[in-house]
Formats: structure tokens, sequence, C-alpha cells
DNA sequence: AATGAATGAGGGTTCATTCAT
DNA sequence: GATGAATGAACCCTCATTCAT
């Protein structure tokens, strides 16, 4: 890649970046694209020649978003951390911004592209899934899940804490809760279980 | 409230049911005053006699809905059920149009009208938090939960999963989970646990 | 028709008659939205009220012009002139603005609309063309005109005469050639002829 | 002219017909510098290199196809068909793509560059108009033309015949009609003339 | 009280043109 | 001389809100 290439790309990523970063402070619709422009430093013009729409780049910053978190997930998970431990750090782990994702990032995404549903769906499900399986599998493999439940429930619930404690909000109630937080996931909520 | 009043009363609840459906549909920003005037059977204007503005509307639509919410965790808690069955019902019963609220409803709501937060946090707490508190005293008052396990934990979880079922494709994916993800719940991920 | 529907009906008048002296003027894409709303006297989103987009105001233009030249040719047609004498008139009678048609606005409206092309087609065919037929019929039955001609290529001729005078360059280029314009419609350029 | 001399004006020659070419097809307003860039295989700049602006693009364009006219024209009239064939070739041969031009463009030419309005009227004036006086001048000689009738009638309809044919649509039209149109053209519309 | 009509402000997008390499 | 990148200005269109009846 000349320096052309690389400066393109850089640039490329400036304006991926901020999207990100302000669909995630106000979400999608709320941003202006004249926003963005500003943001990245570069003029609104500009954008339209790296993306040829807002809708697509709405698209690419999702990918974007995607693989950031996906890398990240390949790290943890193969990191030599104890299952619990990594467990714990996709529920509480402060992500970095380019990772952090708003709800309604999301689901505004399924929303309003629902044409492209699949695409979006097809990308989550091959990039973010197999980690979180991998995941689940190591801890039936070293005994600390139970084997009877479903991948796909434990997953579910996993996914579920994760999209909810990216809210600021939620994080934020759950911070001084996170001791017991962890106790219902790995014990459940019943008095002197399953004797 | 004599006839005039009663009128003017179900005009309204037409308005913030029409708008309550359209939010949830279609989120907040996508529907148009006009589009709520159509779904509602009124002129715009009208609207704009009865709620100042959309942001008013908004918030009393949000009331509104709280409201809802609020009697029928009420009906819920005071029913009969066993505590189980209860706890079910709130993860996974299928609530009516009225009550159903779509996470980037929510999430909107807390965003936009930041300045007055508080209020939506407030009502919250006021009208639907008791309930939940409730139940949760009940559960451990018949020894089904921990009683070392703190409220607020347990509360962020049955919150959690309220929320993230709202959603249509959670939901969707939840179901044919459901044995499990109460399991979870419960009992947690754990295998052979606590001995 | 009560007041607000005559109102109403005005405004679009004056908005038609606006936006189609304008396209005359200047070609239809050189017209924005905003010099409309000026020459009508109200605001740009007054013309979204009537006509729902740009495209659909150039349909209603046109076919507004279609039914004012129609009306014209009507009249003209069943009036009691002599028929050399309508034929001058379709040639050189200088049109209301709301008649004149610049030839670029056809061309544009078949051009940019071909997937309607049919629709502006057809309306032609429908309001105009029976006028023509009508008179060059005449013309035959008062032995004006050569029966071994076809009625088409009479028309076009006519046609061709009327589009290309729409023109102002054209038609002030043609003017002080009026005599000897006619003279050729009627005998042709040859000398001596047909003997 | 040396190589780079040469090299450049190819280059140029490129530009200009791939924008006539862009220009007979979609107008002149519609077709982007961009659009004329790419159909001539060099870069947006590189067209400003040669022509300073969109403006006198265009007019050059005009001046390209004006001088491919002409020495068409010239070829004509200085060809050794007949009379009659030469005035039939004006009306119905199909042009060569380079010099086909379509209503509009002329049109806009003089609409939207009225201010030099008189160069293009000049530039014809001196490069076309030429070769139709002498095509009718040898018509009166030959005694194929009524010398009564003024050139300038005469050349009036074999300009308007010529640029009404330009049109895909007229002359479309215009084709199974060419022996009639012909010989009101040559004979007029009248029965029985002039006895 | 209720409505149809009207609007200012703003959003996404395109384009002729200039900058920097 | 040639190019990819960048831009200001303008355009079509939408929306929350107000006006006039």
């Amino acid at each position: 890649m000349d320096g052309f290439q690389r400066r393109r790309e850089q640039k490329k990523q400036a304006i991926l970046l901020a999207a990100l970063t302000l669909f995630m402070k106000n979400g999608i619709q709320k941003v202006s694209i004249a926003e963005i422009a500003k943001e990245a430093g570069v003029s609104q013009v500009t954008i339209y020649n790296y993306f040829e729409s807002k809708h697509q780049l709405t698209y690419d910053v999702f990918v974007f978003y995607i693989e950031s978190a996906s890398s990240q997930f390949e790290e943890l998970v193969h990191s030599d951390l104890p299952f619990p431990d990594k467990i714990r750090m996709i529920m509480f782990s402060k992500k970095e911004v380019a990772q952090q994702i708003h709800e309604e990032f999301y689901q505004y995404l399924m929303k309003q592209y629902s044409t492209e549903g699949n695409l979006f769906e097809n990308l989550y499900e091959e990039k973010v899934v197999p980690y979180f399986s991998q995941l689940i599998q190591e801890g039936k493999d070293q005994g600390y899940v139970d084997d009877s439940l479903s991948e796909d429930a434990i997953r579910f619930y996993l996914e579920m804490l994760r999209t909810y404690m990216q809210n600021e909000e939620n994080y934020t109630k759950a911070l001084p809760l996170t001791e017991d937080i962890n106790k219902i996931f790995f014990y459940g909520i019943m008095k002197g279980k399953q004797e």
C-alpha cells in the first residue's frame, strides 16, 4: 500500500471513528453528516467521496464496530485467564470507545435497514458468535459450566449482559453490584440450590 | 368529570396510544407528528392543543407507558401465582401492545431528554421499582431467594431480562430457550454448584 | 366547491403558472423549487403540500399546458375562419404565456421521465392530435388539401412548424418571412409545379 | 505540430467528443464534469487544464460540433448529386454521432449563454449558412426552385426540418412518411396547385 | 375546540471547481 | 502535465410548529 492509499485509509478510519463515536453518543438519526464531518475534521463532501450515502456509511460503521469487537473477543478468548475471569471481563470490562456500541445503534440498524437485516445478522453471526461458542465450550470442558445447559441459552445470557452493559446508565448501576451480579450468573438466585 | 371533559380525555388517550404504538414500531424520531395525527384520526394542531410540543408529547407517552406497566405489575405481584411463575411471567409473558416498550424508546428518552432525566428516572423509581422490590422480598420470605443477594442485584437482572425481551428479535430468539434461561436465572450456569 | 376548495385551487393554479413560466424561460432543471416558490409568492413547502415532488410538479405543469393548448386548438378549429387562415394562425399566432411551450420543455419531459414517456405521449395524442386531424380533414373536404397526402405527414409538418415557432428566436426569424413561409407550406418550393 | 502538441490535441478531441456525445444523449445540465472525465478516460482536473470551465467547455463543444456539421455540409453541397437528392439528404440522412445535435443542446446554449449569444449565432452564420445559401442558389439556377421565394424563407424551412429531425422521436415518426414529407416540401399541401 | 394551510430551519446529496502531490 | 482528494454552494425534500379560519 503506497502513501496515497495509506492516507486514504487513515482518513476513512477517522471518519468511521468519528461517526461511531457520535452514533453511540447520540443515536444514528440525530447525527447529521455535517456533524460527522466536523468531528472528523473533513468536509461533508469528503464523506461522500468515501461512503456513498449515510446509509452506506452507517453500514460500514457497523462493520467497523463488529470487527473491532471481534478482535477484542478473540484476544480475550485466547488469553490464559481462568474461565470465570473471562466471563467477568465480558460483562464488566470497560471497552474502548471504538468498541462500545450502544443498544440503540444495534436496534436502529436492525430496524431501518431491515432489507439488509441479514447482512448485519450474518456478520455478527460470523464474527462474534464463534468466540462466544468457543468460550462456553471451554467452560464446559473445564467443568465450570453445566453440560445440560444449551450453548444457545448461555450465549443468550452473555450477549444480553454484554449488550445491556454497553449502556452507560446500566453500567453505572451495575458497577456497585458486581459481586452479586456475578454470583447470580454463576449460581442463580436460588437459596440452597440443587441439593 | 362532565361529558366535555370525558371526550377530551378520550381524545388525549387516543393520541397517546397512537403515539406509543408508532414510537414502539419505528422509534421516536422516525415518527412525525403528521403520522401520529393520522393514526389518531385528528389534525396535527389538535395534538398541539393537548400536548404543547413533540417533546412534551413524548414525555407524556412515557408516563402513560409507565403507568400501564405499573398497573400490570401490581396485578401480577398481587396475584396468587407461586413465586417462580411470577418470575417467569415477567420474563416471558407477551405484553399487550400498550405495554411493550421497545428499548430504543427508553434509551432515547434517557438520552434526548437528559435534562429531565431525573423526571423519568423518578417516575420509574416510584411506579415500577416498588413492585419489583415487593416481589423479590416475597421470594426471600418464601425461601426461594438467597438472602445474601442484594435486592438491587436481583432487580438489575429482572429489569435487564424484561427490557431485553421487549425487543422482538430477542424475544423470538429466547422463546425456544425458555427452559434453560429460567434455569440459569434460578440456578446459574455452574455445574454441580455450591456443595 | 366551497371557498376553501376554491382558494386551494387558485393557489395551485398560481403555482402551476409560475412554474410553467419559469420552465419556459429557463428550462426545467435550471429552475429551482425556491424560485418557483418566490415567483408564486408562497413558501417552498407549500409547493410540496400541493405537488409531492418536483417530478410530479413538472408532470402536472405539462398536463396544465397541454390542456390550455388543447382548448385553444378546439376554439380555433371550431371557429369560422377560412381554412388557410386557420393554418396561418397555427403557425403564427402569438400565444399567451400559458400556451407557449418551449421545445426544451417538451424534450426534457420526454427524456427525463422516459419511464412515463407514454403518459405524456398519450396525453398529447388524446388532447391535441384530434384537433389537428379534424383541421386537416376540413382542408381536404373543402378542396384545399391534396387528398393523396397522408394525414400523418401533414400533421407532422404542422406540428413541426408550431413547435419550432414556439422558440422565441425562431419566431422572430420567421416573422418577416411570413408570406413566403406560408407559400412554401401551401405550394412547396418548386417552380412551375406539377404540370 | 510536434509530438507533444499532437498528443495534447488528441486528448482535447477526446474530451470534446466525450462531452458532445453525453450532452446529446442527456442534455447539458444532466452531464457532470465527472461523467465527461470518465467517458474520456481522463481526470476531472485534466479537463480543467484544457478548458477552463464547464461554460467554456460547452462553448468549445459547440464550436466542435458546428465545424463537424460545416464540413459535412460542404461535402454534401459540393457533391454531384442531383439537387433534390441533396435536399432529401439534408432532411433524412442519418448523421454520425458527432454531428447529431439534439435540440436541447442548441436551445440551451442560446439560453444560458445569452450574453455570448452572438458568438454562437455568428459562428453558425459563418460556418453553416453559406452552404445552405449555396445549395438554394443551385436549386434556383437549375430551375428547381421558385425564384420568387426568398432565400431566407427556404433556409428557414431547411433548418427547421434539419433541426426537428435531429430529435430521435421526431425522426422515427418521420421515417415512414418520407415520401409525403418530401412532396410537401417540394409541392406544398395544396390540391391542383397554382393553375 | 378543531382544522387546513403555511412556514423556517435543517438534513442528505450533488456538482463545478480548487488544492496538493 | 496529470491526478486523487477536498470543498462551498446549491438543490430537493421533511418536519415540528404556527397562522387563520
